[in-house]
DNA sequence: CGGCTAATCGGGCGGCTGTACGATTAGCCC
DNA sequence: GGGCTAATCGTACAGCCGCCCGATTAGCCG
């Protein structure tokens, strides 16, 4: 498939570094051949990005979607999505290329917002059902019951509730992709997936909180040693 | 300058849209001026990166690592790095252009490793400073001792502890920058600033860092983030 | 076989790119 | 003024880009 020797390419030199005669080539095809299946070179790289959404991401979504659990649907997108493998891998890196266009293209930037809002929507579905079934600790003014466990229904207060938390674990994981997925990273997905599942969780400190004994002494002279080393 | 016209065409049409002709036209001079002073338009572009670095990152970082309080040093970081205003908004997109080009240019990635390494090690000391002067809460198993409030060193557990803390603040803000510096983005810096805020400390405990009652009140838990506030 | 269509091919074209280079100017020192 | 250098200019050129389009092939049907 032309669209897949596309894919190849890009993951290879780039987005912007992708011609019409790198893809032909990929494909073991002429270039007319790759012009007359698609209106241009514009057209083969939405194509990859739609087929790679269709491809990776969707059935992600979809698992995570179907779990019967909040937190096991959680537990799917981070499993997935922060995956070992040069799959992962790729995909992410892509998924880089797509942020950078949609800064200046609107039409991806119009496509981007509307992942967004599903992205959002479904992790906001996966905190609401944990907190309603108990398998992720509610936050701060939230019980189950608001959460919908019993009427099905959760109140404004749990939706806005569950939806802060879907930002904050979409932004989590995108911060986090960044540090382990692009070249020269300090760490690994599996550390990235680590993170982000004890993210699920408040770090609940376990208790005592009066039996901690030592008042700080001093101020402390907050030990700055080096500045922001500069280089070259 | 004309490091300063080619990051605004950069800030206009992207990195890869970005042409010695376009830098010389906004610059007001003859493209035979700009490949006299750089030896091509890829050191164009790596100065005007290395420039915005300078310009807008570095004094935030040194007012950050100026701080007298652990917890005023990341709330340098997270009013100044996710600011109101074209200014930050076009900073981020720039680094955005900077992610996707490190993916392909192993020069790129390599300075943007040792940039990373820099960052962590900035928040990091901000996360053990906060927990020796009792302004940042310690996480399980970290004493105000053990971040060195009195030795003035840290013991290796809690150097660990905040190295995970400093990933994860790192990881927020990227993530975040990605949600609200974007086309179309669904929330405000504002909103991303609250968010980082309270991810400081555990979302869920109303009761103070137990080090001194001279505090005033915190923002609490409930951070709602309003509805999806655009800009231009 | 003749006729039709879908698919493929590859040469060619206009346009844009980065870069080289000789011509020109401005400032400065002797 | 004469000589030198830094800076600027704009044209020229080779190369690559996306895309067009006529020629060619393969498959199918009556």
């Amino acid at each position: 498939m032309l669209v897949q020797a596309a894919r190849q390419v890009i993951a290879e030199r780039g987005l912007h570094a992708t011609t019409l005669r790198d893809v032909a080539a990929a494909g073991e095809v002429a270039v007319g051949t790759v012009t007359y299946h698609f209106s241009g070179i514009a057209e083969v790289l939405a194509e990859v990005l739609r087929a790679e959404m269709r491809d990776y991401s969707e059935p992600i979504m979809a698992s995570a979607a179907a779990a019967p659990e909040g937190r096991e649907a959680l537990r799917h997108m981070v499993s997935g999505l922060l995956a070992d493998g040069r799959r992962a891998r790729d995909h992410w890196r892509l998924w880089l290329d797509f942020w950078a266009l949609s800064v200046h293209e609107s039409a991806y930037a119009q496509w981007q917002r509307e992942i967004y809002a599903q992205l959002h929507a479904l992790v906001q579905r996966g905190y609401l059902a944990g907190y309603a079934d108990g398998s992720l600790p509610c936050p701060a003014g939230v019980t189950p019951a608001a959460a919908g466990a019993d009427s099905g229904r959760a109140t404004a207060a749990a939706d806005a509730a569950a939806r802060e938390a879907a930002v904050r674990f979409v932004a989590l994981m995108d911060g986090l992709v960044v540090q382990c997925y692009l070249p020269q990273a300090v760490i690994s997905p599996a550390t990235a997936r680590e993170l982000l599942l004890t993210a699920l969780f408040p770090p609940s400190r376990p208790s005592l909180p009066a039996s901690r004994p030592p008042e700080p002494s001093r101020p402390a002279p907050t030990g700055v040693p080096g500045g922001p080393t500069d280089r070259a």
